[in-house]
DNA sequence: GCGACAG
DNA sequence: ATCTTGTCGC
């Protein structure tokens, strides 16, 4: 496990409003995946709701079904949750815990919305960009984005429009569970998003390596 | 037992 | 997001 984590952020709103702004103006080239599994990394924040400013960010590297490397970072949580923000919130410490992986990634999975914000520029395309990574988000409903529901088999999806724009995809996991939502972040499509999530789930209706992420979070805080 | 779902 | 209680189901 790694110490702690400083990186600076944008931590006053004006700032955070601007970058926003600026990050989801650009256009950068899509990248898209290869004929072999991506080198994927997912990372996760967990809370405590009695240690107010105390949470963990856990972090894993994997390719197909193996887990390459795994880091947990502790740090304080600042910023307070606020909707459309959340990047103010749990960017510092998302990013410290992706780069105490130590690896180069070919993309990201996070638990947050991409293109789907008001300024068209959420949690995870911020990361995206702050580590130069392309970056997909996973997330139960949507933000701002609007679309049919997906049909009822594993695989289905359907567009989810903002502004004239796809910029996620319902996509049903697993036969008969509610959907998620499959975010455009930094660098990706809603249907690379998409493929993504789905390549990285079986049975069970979140990805794996972000549920992973998320235990290692929850372990080290409750390992203290 | 673990995950989905309600709330 | 978190916690807690409970049900349903593989």
């Amino acid at each position: 496990m790694s110490p702690s984590c400083d990186p600076s952020w944008p931590a006053d709103a004006e700032v955070l409003h601007d970058l926003q702004r600026r990050l989801g103006a650009l256009q950068p080239p899509p990248w898209h995946p290869g004929t072999s599994a991506p080198e994927l990394a997912a990372a996760a924040v967990v809370h405590d709701p009695d240690r107010g400013e105390r949470a963990w960010a856990g972090a894993v590297l994997t390719r197909g079904p193996h887990v390459l490397a795994a880091e947990v970072v502790v740090g304080a949580v600042r910023a307070p949750y606020v909707p459309t923000q959340l990047s103010a919130r749990e960017g510092p410490l998302l990013v410290a815990a992706l780069e105490a992986l130590g690896g180069r990634p070919d993309v990201l999975l996070l638990a947050a919305a991409g293109r789907d914000h008001p300024r068209h520029a959420g949690l995870a395309l911020h990361v995206g960009a702050v580590l130069g990574v392309p970056s997909a988000g996973v997330t139960d409903r949507p933000l701002r984005a609007a679309g049919p529901p997906p049909g009822p088999g594993r695989g289905d999806a359907s567009a989810l429009v903002l502004d004239g724009a796809e910029v996620a995809r319902w996509v049903r996991t697993a036969p008969g569970v509610r959907p998620v939502v499959a975010h455009a972040a930094w660098r990706t499509t809603g249907g690379v998003a998409a493929a993504l999530v789905l390549a990285a789930t079986t049975s069970v209706r979140t990805p794996w390596p972000l549920r992973e992420a998320r235990r290692l979070a929850r372990q080290a805080r409750a390992d203290g």
